[in-house]
DNA sequence: TGATTCATGTAACTCGTTACATGATTAG
DNA sequence: CTAATCATGTAACGAGTTACATGAATCA
């Protein structure tokens, strides 16, 4: 079943995003364990206006801008379809890895074209480890600005070590393959 | 653009299969980084007969049993189209969890939700250690056998790290909700 | 004997990505 | 001034799941 509507609302529960800002923070903050693509955002986003679980906010307050950014606010109807949706059952994660395919399927004869995905692969990792690092220590610092930002640090911090564990795992294998 | 056919391909190049062992075999071996549905093996095997990727054994052989197993072999057109995929670009990791997306969410009100969701998260994770465990003791007794196990040791080395990875920080969020 | 698992296959449907169209704004 | 980015949206397509149908074999 499509999840589309409760990664928006869960966004909406902090602050007023429009459809770009919500793909954005997706892209960036999220994508170790979730994706989302703007043929499925704008629509639902629309929808979810309809069924009343999201208003826009009209503040054409600084007319200079002609730039049409709409930005949604989550609805009481909204936060009951939230609540709902966290007290239901977990689907199975989903996942595909072409690396790891690729991996697991190759023989002496792929030695080289896999030497370049490990490479890459570990390269990734690090961007990660990076990117996370990063970002944790901002939110660390206005930790007391919201609620629940102690529930994404928890995320946060299991993305990171994770990302850590593909980096030595794909520098053993390395090593491995120097040999 | 769609995998499939490299999965079958893959694992046809160790032995014959029937459509109904390939999905076995991606189930419980794969299962942390592919999976594939019926819906998609049958038709795909199908086509890749057509192209010439593989072949039927028409093994009537032991003649007692009307069971319609169809066991496909791997041609060498299908090993070079294998060997033409190694070597091509990997598409990004694709990954949904929804207990990460409830948890990244969750705020004061969802604890007793979460704690449930954890529990689960963690058990979950202790049965692919006990899992992944018992299948490398498997594979390490018959190493010599096929030429490629030490690729899927590797593979199944960085599954087992990341499910005990999974368990540590489970325990330790769940640690953090008791106080 | 009846339930479960083995086994193959198809059709309908939903999900999700990609490509395209449009136009404003900003950076070099 | 031109390229890149911001911003919204839709249509077409392809990927993937689920439900269903069928029937043999095995297990209790």
């Amino acid at each position: 079943m499509k999840k589309t509507r409760y990664v928006i609302l869960g966004l909406l529960q902090e602050e007023e995003l429009s459809g770009y800002e919500i793909k954005k923070i997706i892209n960036i903050r999220m994508s170790f364990f979730w994706q989302e693509s703007f043929g499925q955002i704008y629509p639902e986003l629309s929808k979810m206006k309809e069924e009343g679980l999201v208003e826009t906010t009209d503040s054409e307050s600084s007319g200079k801008s002609k730039l049409e950014k709409i930005k949604y606010r989550i609805t009481s109807l909204g936060r009951d379809e939230i609540k709902q949706w966290m007290e239901s059952e977990n689907e199975k994660d989903h996942i595909r890895s072409e690396f790891l395919l690729k991996m697991y399927f190759a023989t002496d004869e792929n030695t080289i074209e896999m030497k370049k995905h490990l490479e890459e692969f570990k390269q990734e990792a690090e961007q990660k480890v990076f990117l996370f690092t990063l970002f944790q220590q901002e939110l660390k610092r206005i930790a007391e600005l919201h609620s629940n930002h102690s529930q994404i640090l928890k995320v946060l911090d299991l993305g990171l070590r994770q990302a850590q564990l593909y980096v030595e795992w794909s520098t053993e294998v390395l090593e491995d393959y120097e040999m």
